[in-house]
DNA sequence: TGTATATTGAAAATCATTATCAATAAGGAT
DNA sequence: ATCCTTATTGATAATGATTTTCAATATACA
């Protein structure tokens, strides 16, 4: 049975020596409850609302710790600011990202991913991980 | 015959009703002379080796115009500054990165660019561009 | 309970980028 | 050639996101 996420974070957190606090408690949870694609600064605000002690810095060192335990991805879409996407182990998936209202839909297509390890085969390159991204104008907005 | 890329921005920035200067004129050809994926940093340095009196928000600027000529991209490679590569009208390549030299390896294939039209089309959406890296080890590093 | 160490929050610092603005340069009109 | 309008420049200040600093506090374990 696959582990939650909260549990390999706080597996991957022992593993690191992290004490426990109820602050990253906290902010692990309300990550975990709301949904894709937050911003640093949207998941200190809603914080905020039930916890206002929170510190931003906090945050910001916590989103970090998440993309660092596996259950989170760091994204950019070259609005300057960095978002945090949830993330089981192996998965993964792609984005459609509208530039005019800003909606973000995702993708899984095994077959690019499939020509994706063949490039890299080609090259001699081991594959980490990979972004894909395609900008253009989502279905609501170009009629 | 195909335009040259600085015959392109020149004809941009005529279009455009932009008065040409001396500074600009040497910027276009630093860039056109430089290899690929630099960042305005590099750029900027670069340029005052041999001409000291170029400000730094002028880079900025005309990397920017560059950009909108069609000329240059941006990309960024997650390392928080934003880079510039050469591009000629209707070209296309995505990058293999190596996260331990840092080195970019360049790459096209046209079955995945069709693979993501046909993902797109799926969702009623419009590509207008797209980004795809690959994150991993180059051969040289992984011997 | 004591102690070593990790964590926190507030504020200052940093880094890349952008805006401001007075001085200057370009391009046409005269 | 000179005037005039407008774009451009460079220095600097401002911005916005993220990081660092540091003293105070909390945690884990002996």
């Amino acid at each position: 049975m696959k582990l939650s996420k909260k549990q390999v974070f706080l597996d991957f957190a022992a593993a690191k020596g992290l004490k426990s606090t109820r602050q990253r408690d906290i902010i692990l949870d309300c990550f975990l409850s709301l949904p894709q694609h937050l911003s640093t600064e949207e998941l200190y605000l809603k914080l905020r609302e039930s916890n206002p002690g929170i510190g931003y810095a906090t945050v910001y060192r916590t989103l970090k710790l998440f993309a660092e335990s596996g259950i989170a991805r760091e994204i950019q879409f070259g609005d300057g600011q960095t978002r945090y996407e949830h993330l089981h182990v192996g998965e993964h998936h792609d984005h459609l990202v509208c530039t005019r209202c800003g909606a973000i839909i995702e993708f899984e297509n095994e077959t690019i991913e499939k020509l994706q390890r063949e490039v890299a085969d080609q090259h001699g390159f081991i594959i980490q991980n990979h972004k894909l991204e395609l900008y253009g104008v989502c279905a609501a907005c170009n009629r």
